[in-house]
RNA sequence: GCCGGAGUGGCGUAAUGGUAGCCGCGCACGACUCAAAAUCGUGUCUCGUAAGGGGUGAGGGUUCAAGUCCCUCCUCCGGCACCA
C-alpha cells in the first residue's frame, strides 16, 4: 500500500536530488538539436513573487522538459534584471544600499522559484548589476559610439520631477512617468541618445521575418514605430531668402493648400522676427503655448493659433501667396514642424480653417465604391465608364428632398441620369427632371462638383465607373406634368428630410452626398484631382509622386519613433564609459579598461540638478584622458534600466566568457539560424524591451557579433492572472496570493497543473482557489492509481493512451496546456474505469512529468526506474492504434440530428445508409429523399424533397 | 477615429464546416459513515409531463450542414492617436 500523497516531502526530496545530480545542465551536444527556451528575466522587487509571476515560467518549464525528453539539448536559463529606478527607489525608501537590497531580493526570488521545481540551469545565472556582466553592456555602448549611433544631445527631453531624471518616450505612460505617475516636464539638458531611428525601417520591415510572433505584438510595434510615407516640399518665403519645408502624406492635395502652419517652437518664428508685424500678439501666443503641458495640448483639441502678419509663403505648385500661422496643433518634433494646410482634405486643417475663416478649396473629387448589395462593385468584372448627373431636388416650401425608390431593385437614390454625348450636364439635368419627375419650374441653386463611383448597375447588369456632376435644385412650385408609363414603372417618388434620407439612400455615393448637403465640405479619402492645373483628372495616388517631382520636392518618410534617450541622472545603473577631456572632448574609455565599475557611495539620492550623484565622488570622477593624458572627468550619467535586458539572452549562451560578449561557437550553437527558439513574457514589453532588444541585436549583427537577423524566433505573451476579485493583484488592494502559501498547502505540482489548466495561456483569467482544488484532486487520483495497477492491457485504454500522447505532445508545442491537461483527465477517467497496467501507467506518468515533475519523478522511481523520468525518452504515438473499431456518428434529417448510429470507421456507404434509414425511419416515413450524404466517421445526412 | 484580439451554461472553458457544451469548478441527489469531512456513483444549457421545440452578442447571407466561412451592427479588452 502506497503512502498518502505527501507533496511536501516528495517535492523537497526531488528538488534536492535534482540539484545533486545536476540533470538540468545545458550542454552543447552537437549531435542533438538545440532548444533555447527563454523567460523574460524578472526585476527582483522587494515584494517577492505573486502567483501571476510564475505562470510564464511554468509554461517554458513544461515546454523545455518535454523538449529534453524528446532528445533536444535544452537551454532554459534564469537571471536578474536588477539595475534601474525601482530598485534604487526601493533602496532609498528602506534606507539600504541598492546593492544590498538587490542581493536580498534576488535571494528571496530564487528561493521562491526553486520551490516551484523549475528545470533552470543555475550554473548560467546572470545578473545585470554584476560588473562582469555590465562590462559587456558598456562594450556595446562603445561600439555604438564608434559607429556614431550614440551621441550627445541638448534637446529638451522628458524630465520626471519626482524620480529626478530624464526619461525616454518609451518610459511614459499617457504622458506621465511610468514608474511614479508624475506629470513629466520638457527640460533641455545634456544627454546621451541612441540613434534607434537609423534602424526604424529594419525594425518595421523585419517584423515579416517573425511569423511565430503574435499579431498584436507586431501591430503594437508597427504603431510605435509609426512610419508614414509622403513628401517634403519647400515653400519659399515671399520677398525673402528663406524657405519653409513641410512634410505631408498628401502631396496630391498641394493645389488645395490655403495657408501654412508652423509649430510655435519652429526656429523660423525667431528668424522671421523683424518681418512679423503683430509681434505682441505672436509673443503672447508663444507664451501661452509654452505654459501648456504636453498633456494639455493633447487633451484640449480646440484649435488655437495666431497669424504671422506680413509673412507669406509661395505655393510652389501655383505661385500663390499664402498666409502663415503658428498653432500648437502642429508639433515641433514630428515631420519638419511645419505643414501645408489643406482644409478641404484634412480634418484638423478643416477645423482650424473654420475657426479662422480661411478658404477651403476642394481639389480631390471622391471615388466611392459600393461595397454592399444590391449593386456591390464586382472587382472581377470589367468597368464601364460613364458620365452622369446626380440631383438633389429640394421641395418648394418644405425642408425635404426628393428620393427615388426603385421598383426592380432595392435601391433608394437621388435623381440620376446619364449624360448623352453632345449634351451638357445642365441640359441633361433639365431633361431628366422633366422626364422622371414631371416637375417643370426649378432653379439650380448649387453646383457641388463631381463624385466618381464604382458600383454594379443591377438593372443594366454592368459594372460601372460613373463620373457624376452633382447639383442641388430647388423647385419653384409643385407644377407637374404627367410622366410616361415607362418612367412610372421605374421608381416611385418620396419627399424626405435629410434624416429620413440617411435611412433611405442605399448607394454609397448618394449617402456621401448627404453629408455634403448638410454642409460638410471635408473629404479625406482618395479620388481624382480637380483644380490642379496639369494634374487635373488624374488619380490622387498617382498624383503624389507626380506633383512632388514637379515642385522639386522629395519623397520622404517620417517616424513616430524617436531616438532613445539613454542617460539617467541616477546612481543605480551602468556608468556610461566615456571621459570628458578639456582638449580632446568626449573620449571613449578604451575597451581594455572595462568595466567602468560603479563606485561605492554613501549618498546615492538623486541631486535633481541634471547631474547624477556620481558627480560628487571626486576620486572617481577625476581621471586622466585616455587619449592625451591630461586631467579629465568621467561621464556621470548612467544607463537606463533597459540596457542590460537588451542583450542578456546572448550571455546565457556563454556566461563565463572573459574575452568575448559571447563566444562564436556558443552563439552559433544556441542561437542557431533563428535565434532563441521560444521567448515568453508579459505583453507590457511589446514596445520597449522588445524593440530595444531587436535594435541592439541588429546592431550586433551588423558588427558581426551575432549571426541571426532577429533575436527571438517565437514570442508568446502570458495572459495575466487576476486576483479572485477580478482586479489586478496588488499589495494596494490586499488581494495578492503568494505562491509560497499555495506550494506549502497544496504543493508545487498542484500550482503548476492549475496555472496551466486555468484557461488558454495567453488569456487573462482570475485566480480561483476552488478551481485549483480540482487540479489537486486530479493529481491525487493519479497518485492513487498506483494501488490499482492490473496486468491486463485493454485495447480501449491503449487507444486512449495513444491519443493522449499525441494530444499532449501537440498541445505543449502549441501552448495549449489547458487542453493537454483536459486530455490527461479524460485518460485518467477511462483508466480508473477500465483498469490499467504498469507499463501504460508509466507512459502516462511520462506525459505528466513536464506538468507535475515531482510527482512524476516519485512514481517513476517507485515503478523501478533507475534513471530520472525527466531524462527518459518521451513516449511515441502509433497512428495505427488511434483508430477505433466503431465510431458513433449523428444522423441528420434536413439538418437536424435525429439519431446516432455506431459504425465501423471505414463502413461502406451502402451499410451506412441502411443503418441510418432504420435509425431515422420515423422521420423519413412518407417522404422522398432528395439527397443523401455520408462522410465516414463524421456524419450521415438525409435531405428531403419538398 | 485607425489597427489588433475576443464575445458559448451559475463559473473557468472545449469543439479539422459534421451529434454545441468535452474537461474542471459549483450545485442537487444517492452510496459509505453514528455523524461530518474526504472519497465514490448519478444528474446538471433552456422551455415542455412527454413527443418535441429553442439555443453559441444582434441581424442578414453561403451550405445538405455554421460557434466555426461572408456581410452589416453592438459590446468588451489591448496598441496608436491634433503624428500632417
Amino acid at each position: 500500500m502506497s503512502k498518502q500523497y505527501d507533496h511536501q516531502e516528495i517535492e523537497r526530496r526531488w528538488q534536492h536530488l535534482w540539484r545533486e545530480a545536476n540533470i538540468y545542465q545545458a550542454k552543447e551536444e552537437k549531435d542533438k538539436p538545440k532548444a533555447y527556451v527563454l523567460d523574460m528575466f524578472p526585476y527582483p522587487s522587494g515584494e517577492g513573487l505573486h502567483v501571476g509571476h510564475p505562470k510564464g515560467y511554468i509554461a517554458t518549464d513544461v515546454f523545455s522538459r518535454m523538449k529534453r525528453m524528446q532528445g533536444h539539448s535544452v537551454l532554459h536559463p534564469m537571471g536578474w534584471d536588477a539595475f534601474g529606478l525601482p530598485a534604487e527607489n526601493y533602496a532609498i525608501k528602506n534606507k539600504v544600499h541598492p546593492r544590498v537590497a538587490v542581493e536580498k531580493n534576488v535571494a528571496r526570488f530564487k528561493e521562491q522559484l526553486e520551490g516551484i521545481g523549475f528545470d533552470y540551469d543555475w550554473s548560467r545565472e546572470i545578473n545585470t548589476t554584476d560588473p562582469e556582466f555590465y562590462r559587456w553592456t558598456q562594450w556595446i555602448f562603445l561600439k555604438l559610439f564608434e559607429r556614431g549611433l550614440a551621441y550627445e544631445s541638448h534637446e529638451p527631453i522628458n524630465w520626471c520631477p519626482s524620480c529626478q531624471t530624464g526619461l525616454s518616450n518609451e518610459d511614459l505612460d499617457d504622458g506621465k512617468c511610468e514608474r511614479c505617475g508624475s506629470e513629466v516636464e520638457q527640460r533641455p539638458m545634456r544627454q546621451w541618445v541612441l540613434k534607434i531611428t537609423d534602424y526604424a525601417d529594419r525594425l518595421l520591415e523585419d517584423l515579416s521575418l517573425l511569423p511565430k510572433w503574435q499579431e498584436h505584438i507586431k501591430e503594437s510595434q508597427k504603431n510605435w514605430i509609426g512610419r508614414s510615407e509622403g513628401a517634403e516640399i519647400d515653400f519659399p518665403i515671399l520677398d525673402g531668402e528663406e524657405k519653409v519645408t513641410v512634410f505631408t502624406t498628401r502631396p496630391d492635395t498641394l493645389f488645395g493648400t490655403t495657408y501654412m502652419v508652423l509649430a510655435p517652437e519652429h526656429p523660423l518664428v525667431q528668424v522671421l522676427g523683424r518681418r512679423i508685424k503683430n509681434t505682441a500678439e505672436v509673443s503672447a501666443y508663444l507664451d501661452k503655448t509654452r505654459k501648456k503641458t504636453e498633456m494639455e495640448r493633447q487633451e484640449n483639441k480646440e484649435k488655437t493659433g495666431c497669424v504671422l502678419e506680413g509673412v507669406f509663403v509661395v505655393n510652389p505648385a501655383n505661385e500663390q501667396a499664402l498666409p502663415v500661422y503658428i498653432a500648437d496643433y502642429v508639433l515641433a518634433h514630428y515631420g519638419t514642424g511645419a505643414i501645408m494646410a489643406v482644409p478641404a482634405h484634412d480634418e484638423r486643417d478643416y477645423a482650424f480653417a473654420q475657426k479662422f475663416n480661411l478658404p477651403i478649396i476642394p481639389v480631390i473629387e471622391p471615388i466611392l465604391t459600393q461595397t454592399v448589395e444590391p449593386g456591390a462593385y464586382r472587382a472581377d468584372m470589367p468597368l464601364q465608364d460613364g458620365n452622369s448627373i446626380i440631383v438633389a431636388i429640394k421641395h418648394w416650401s418644405d425642408e425635404k428632398y426628393l428620393g427615388l425608390k426603385w421598383k426592380k431593385v432595392a435601391w433608394g437614390t437621388l435623381l440620376t441620369g446619364s449624360i448623352d454625348s453632345g449634351m451638357t450636364a445642365e441640359e441633361t439635368l433639365s431633361k431628366e427632371i422633366r422626364e422622371e419627375t414631371g416637375f417643370t419650374h426649378f432653379n439650380i441653386v448649387e453646383d457641388l462638383g463631381s463624385v466618381h463611383s464604382k458600383f454594379f448597375h443591377v438593372p443594366k447588369q454592368v459594372n460601372k465607373f460613373a463620373h457624376s456632376r452633382v447639383f442641388v435644385v430647388q423647385l419653384k412650385d409643385g407644377t407637374q406634368e404627367p410622366v410616361s408609363a415607362e418612367e412610372e414603372a421605374k421608381h416611385e417618388l418620396h419627399w424626405l428630410t435629410l434624416d429620413e434620407m440617411q435611412e433611405f439612400l442605399t448607394a454609397a455615393s448618394h449617402r456621401y452626398l448627404l453629408s455634403v448637403l448638410k454642409g460638410e465640405r471635408l473629404y479625406v479619402g482618395a479620388g481624382l484631382l480637380a483644380r490642379s492645373g496639369a494634374f487635373t483628372g488624374i488619380d490622387s495616388e498617382e498624383a503624389k509622386r507626380a506633383i512632388t517631382e514637379k515642385v522639386a520636392g522629395r519623397m520622404a518618410k517620417t517616424y513616430r519613433l524617436k531616438d532613445w534617450v539613454f542617460s539617467r541622472q541616477r546612481y543605480w545603473g551602468e556608468p556610461i564609459p566615456v571621459v570628458h577631456c578639456p582638449t580632446c572632448g568626449v573620449v571613449p574609455v578604451p575597451e581594455e579598461q572595462l568595466p567602468v565599475v560603479l563606485p561605492e557611495v554613501e549618498h546615492y539620492e538623486p541631486t535633481g540638478t541634471g547631474e547624477s550623484p556620481l558627480a560628487a565622488i571626486e576620486s572617481w570622477v577625476n581621471t586622466v584622458c585616455p587619449h592625451c593624458g591630461v586631467a579629465a572627468k568621467r561621464e556621470t550619467n548612467t544607463m537606463p534600466q533597459w540596457a542590460g535586458s537588451s542583450w542578456y539572452y546572448l550571455r546565457y549562451a556563454d556566461p563565463k566568457n572573459m574575452n568575448d560578449l559571447v563566444g562564436r561557437s556558443s552563439e552559433a550553437y544556441w542561437m542557431g539560424k533563428q535565434g532563441v527558439d521560444l521567448y515568453v513574457g508579459g505583453a507590457e514589453h511589446a514596445t520597449r524591451h522588445l524593440i530595444y532588444a531587436r535594435f541592439w541585436h541588429k546592431f550586433l549583427f551588423d558588427i558581426g557579433v551575432v549571426t541571426t537577423p532577429e533575436p527571438f524566433e517565437r514570442l508568446i505573451s502570458v495572459g495575466l492572472i487576476m486576483a479572485e476579485d477580478g482586479r489586478k493583484m496588488s499589495k494596494r488592494f490586499g488581494n495578492v496570493i503568494n505562491p509560497d502559501d499555495i506550494v506549502a498547502t497544496y504543493g508545487a505540482d498542484t500550482l503548476r497543473v492549475y496555472e496551466m489548466f486555468m484557461g488558454p495561456f495567453t488569456d487573462a483569467i482570475a485566480w480561483n482557489t476552488d478551481n485549483m482544488i480540482g487540479s489537486r484532486r486530479f493529481l491525487e487520483r493519479v497518485w492513487r492509481l498506483q494501488e490499482r495497477l492490473g496486468t491486463v492491457n485493454h485495447e480501449s485504454v491503449e487507444r486512449e493512451l495513444h491519443r493522449t500522447i499525441k494530444k499532449v505532445g501537440g498541445d505543449i508545442l502549441e501552448f495549449k496546456f489547458n487542453t493537454a491537461i483536459s486530455q490527461m483527465m479524460i485518460f485518467l477517467n477511462l483508466a480508473e474505469k477500465e483498469g490499467i497496467d504498469n507499463e501504460q501507467y508509466a507512459r502516462f506518468v511520462q506525459l505528466l512529468a513536464p506538468f507535475a515533475p515531482h510527482m512524476a519523478a516519485e512514481i517513476w522511481h517507485k515503478l523501478g526506474n533507475a534513471k530520472s523520468v525527466h531524462v527518459s525518452e518521451w513516449p511515441t504515438c502509433d497512428e495505427k492504434k488511434l483508430v477505433a473499431s466503431v465510431v458513433t456518428l449523428g444522423v441528420q434529417v434536413d439538418g437536424k440530428v435525429r439519431a446516432t448510429i455506431e459504425l465501423a470507421p471505414d463502413a461502406p456507404e451502402a451499410v451506412a445508409r441502411e443503418r441510418a434509414v432504420s435509425a431515422v425511419a420515423k422521420w423519413l416515413e412518407g417522404k422522398e429523399v432528395a439527397r443523401f450524404l455520408y462522410v465516414p466517421s463524421r456524419i450521415v445526412s438525409f435531405v428531403l424533397k419538398r
